[in-house]
DNA sequence: TCCAAACCTGAATAATGATTCATATTATGT
DNA sequence: ACATAATATGAATCATTATTCAGGTTTGGA
């Protein structure tokens, strides 16, 4: 059901050529450049077009508005990290609660890792965006995913499946987002690396019935 | 070491009558009230004004900047958590890491349910300010009381107490700000309630020693 | 070579908003 | 009652910004 909102926030106009591809990119490029050079609150259609070397025009020609651009470069972020949680999930499926415990959370730091910069770019833009539908296709995506992959451990099962998954996708989500997206350094971001695995295993045991 | 940003953070006059007292308390309450009726995009200093019913120049009595308001507000809130955190840890000292365990993260839960649209509403005002003053003396503060306590434990000692606190902080407040602070439902916030204490407990035993 | 579609330009428009300041009102101590 | 410090007012100023549009340039194919 596509909400009020889609309309405003879907592209103007589809690239047809490869240049208007190309724009495309250096527009989502020179989003993410300026508000970790300048902050979101110097983030303005201007700066954008400019940083990506094409007129305000040009950019409107694929964004309606400015919340649709945001809203574009927010999803191809947390598109992106979806593809490796999934990724990661099928991976796992079939082997013992403990490995997918490990590589489940392996899997998200990773993933938030390498996009460190971006992720905390974006933090501020997410707060003046309407998320919902974002939000909660991300939480389905991954928690359906999540579900799958516990479903399928070897040695145990779960008394009610999707509360595991939301609460283990939740916490480890939460303490990466508070660390990583705000003021945390990298060097705390290993203390969770070290330490979530060990929490999550521990809750998962706790939660558990032998197969 | 006061920063730079000191300077232009500080309200520029301290109330010494009654009445500009009550306006400084109104200006607060109508930020949050703004907040929440119009959103983060909306809030303007002659909205906050006006719902305050004072006018522009008044509020610059007091705030010498937007960004000084947003800062004094987002204190008050923080501090009024820290107080409840603290408390609960305090309560809790010298009893059985078990107990402990489902008093911290119950502490912090009732906490941040007892401000639920306080705490929504700022989330958004988080990201366009300079967090990193708040968020580290807030960390620290909440740090260092879950470090007693836990070191009071009867029962069990840590090999290091300031990691098992700083993981334990930082996941329940993850969890609990992905949650609450985003779209997340109150039904959500119930999950977690009964998920969280099994996990915070499940890991505080994993990692502790027998005393 | 030529044209229609695709693409790009950027000054102009129209709003909006943060901040100031000269002036007016109110409180407090004497 | 008076003087003085506190407090309040809000139109005016100065800047900034999202968005448009009338017209240019480039591309791919016939």
């Amino acid at each position: 059901m596509p909400a009020a909102s889609d309309r405003i926030l879907k592209p103007r106009k589809t690239p047809r050529q490869a240049r208007s591809e190309a724009t495309v990119e250096a527009i989502f490029d020179a989003t993410i450049q300026v508000l970790l050079a300048e902050g979101a609150a110097r983030l303005t259609t201007t700066r954008v077009a400019e940083r990506a070397g094409v007129s305000v025009g040009t950019m409107y020609q694929y964004f309606p508005n400015k919340q649709a651009l945001l809203h574009a470069v927010l999803k191809r972020h947390l598109d992106g990290l979806i593809d490796k949680v999934e990724k990661a999930c099928r991976a796992l499926a079939g082997e013992t609660i403990a490995v997918i415990s490990d590589g489940l959370v392996a899997a998200y730091l990773q993933a938030k890792m390498d996009s460190f910069d971006t992720a905390r770019a974006l933090y501020a833009v997410g707060a003046e965006l309407d998320l919902g539908s974002l939000q909660a296709a991300n939480s389905k995506r991954v928690g359906e995913a999540v579900m799958a992959v516990l479903t399928s451990a070897l040695d145990v099962r779960f008394e009610d499946v999707r509360v595991v998954a939301f609460t283990l996708h939740v916490t480890v989500a939460g303490a990466v987002g508070a660390v990583l997206e705000r003021g945390g350094s990298r060097a705390r971001a290993k203390i969770l690396a070290s330490e979530l695995p060990i929490m999550c295993r521990a809750y998962l045991t706790a939660v558990a019935k032998r197969k």
